[in-house]
DNA sequence: CTGAAAGCGCTTACAG
DNA sequence: CTGAAAGCGCTTACAG
């Protein structure tokens, strides 16, 4: 069963491909096509259920109503539920969204990016990895929109929606310090990505501030996409320290590998620990003791994404760059 | 900046069109091209950076290598991870997965199995609602591979993955009953899938093998997208009857609101409540007390679903179809 | 061993 | 008020 073009809707209608282009494209009255051909056409239309072509449409006009979306993988909560809102939000404006995972592979990430050029998206919100700073200068003399977002690209001069990872993070250490710990490890990952070296930078600052010594034993890095019983064992390790009085852990991930690591070993949280997640996560409301951790106002950053993009898509100039900071707030839950 | 073309690059090596697209197309040797023009054709490829225009190829051939994922909700964990899997999967493969989300919505899904067809994708992995069953049947009339995931679609005949839901379901009940619990609730949600059904049905039959009766009075029905405060409180309405000594949550994030539920009144699990979610998460690992589960074996269906797929893309004939039920594991963290 | 040309289904500048 | 025709960038049957 072929599906029906607008060659087939002329046909029907009896007029050239032109006028029913012209009707389908809301360009009718602009182009004073008569009242009477409208109808005719709009009702063949309807009754055949044709759909134009978007492929042809695409590679006519050069653009194609999609936003490619980047992340570093699906399957995180924090990916995920922002997904899902910048779906919406891009849904009730008639862009559709395709994305895909980087896994915070370089190589992976160009070949996403080559995948929606060549499908000629016409945005792209990125949570980037380093080293594809070149191909998102492509992207940007080709004059399509890009949103950095989570984790900023330096070098690179484009929009950047992300929460103040710096900030948030150390507020988190000053609200250990202020409980009166004095041993605080952080638990990160290796991945050198900004947002994680803006939390690793909040952790040290904060310790500076407060005249507390920086100790290299504290911090374990954990390698990106390591499998998790290597992570708790890796957590059981650090919590061999017994000073270890409080813990940051830098993503949400982390932090439920360092609980079920918790669990194993005899340290009691709230009494012997505190605990603050980046990335709040369900298990966390659950937990008991309750588990605080930093919110990211995830719907604020779909919202100014998804802003950003519309206003460089319609509008007919470059717009000038913006770099929207958006507070992440630490939730309290002891 | 212009993108190049296959025509710049026909130029280039001052050779036709059709030399460079059989090159590209790795049609060269059966083309009989000479190894001194692959030779020359490739080095231009390659140093220009060019990329074929994926557009014009799919208008052409009709096809896209692009696979169209529909879940319910991203956000879901569940869907967010088979997703993930499938992606990496038809990755490997050369295919490309798009992906939307329904939220259960018959309009939302119509308008998305429109939007992958006028992209022309080339085939479909569906988690489908009732309701579009024409708009399948328009697909499989297309000559295009279809496989439903998670739950069938009864009166539309074509490829099926997911569990065993009744079985899972049935077992765990049969499980609170081993135990000596007679009166069991169900939370569930009220749309009317064929998996949610099975989940409804295998409570039922287990009831009555059991010699249990039935009670409708310990069935909630939550409304789907309901706002989560309202779900908890409807389920701590439902826990107001104080002989519930067990309960099976038919959704994982139901479970989640089910567990805050029971924190905010005075039932302990393990004494005074049995719980069962129906897929698992993370928070009932970290749970205190852990919360038995359901697993459907992700990595296994997400395989399933391609391995289907592949074949039918690869296949020239039409293959008859598979229904492929996966069993689904209780597990046990009692 | 290689190329000219048709055609996929649209949009739009131009003509009348 | 409406249409014929070019062209977006490819693939491929056909010809030589």
């Amino acid at each position: 069963m072929k599906s029906l073009s607008i060659k087939d809707i002329a046909l029907k209608a009896n007029v050239s491909i032109t006028t029913v282009s012209f009707i389908i494209n809301g360009k009718a009255k602009e182009k004073s096509i008569s009242e009477a051909v409208i109808k005719k056409v709009e009702k063949i239309i309807i009754e055949s259920g044709y759909k134009p072509n978007q492929i042809a449409r695409s590679l006519r006009t050069g653009n194609s109503n999609i936003i490619g979306l980047i992340v570093e993988d699906i399957s995180n909560s924090f990916f995920s539920k922002v997904a899902r809102l910048i779906e919406d939000k891009a849904y009730k404006k008639g862009y559709k969204i395709i994305y895909s995972s980087t896994e915070n592979s370089v190589e992976k990430a160009k070949e996403l990016i080559n995948m929606f050029k060549s499908r000629k998206v016409d945005a792209y919100i990125i949570s980037p990895v380093a080293g594809i700073e070149d191909d998102i200068k492509l992207l940007l003399n080709d004059n399509k929109p890009v949103i950095l977002f989570d984790r900023n690209l330096p070098g690179v001069d484009t929009n950047y929606v992300g929460a103040n990872h710096f900030t948030a993070t150390y507020q988190s250490i000053e609200s250990f310090i202020k409980e009166g710990k004095k041993n605080i490890a952080l638990v990160t990952t290796d991945v050198s990505v900004q947002q994680i070296i803006e939390r690793f930078d909040g952790y040290k600052q904060a310790l500076t501030d407060f005249k507390l010594p920086y100790n290299e034993n504290l911090v374990l890095k954990i390698p990106f996409g390591q499998a998790e019983e290597e992570t708790i064992s890796n957590i059981k390790e650090l919590f061999k320290n017994n000073k270890i009085d409080a813990v940051l852990f830098a993503t949400n991930y982390l932090a439920i590998s360092g609980l079920k690591a918790v669990k194993q070993i005899n340290k009691t949280i709230g009494k012997d620990l505190s605990v603050i997640a980046y990335d709040d996560h369900e298990a966390f409301e659950l937990h008991t003791p309750l588990i605080s951790a930093v919110q990211q106002p995830l719907e604020e950053i779909a919202e100014t994404v998804i802003k950003l993009i519309l206003n460089q898509l319609s509008s007919k100039t470059k717009l000038a760059n913006q770099q929207v900071i958006i507070p992440a707030k630490l939730i309290s839950r002891n």
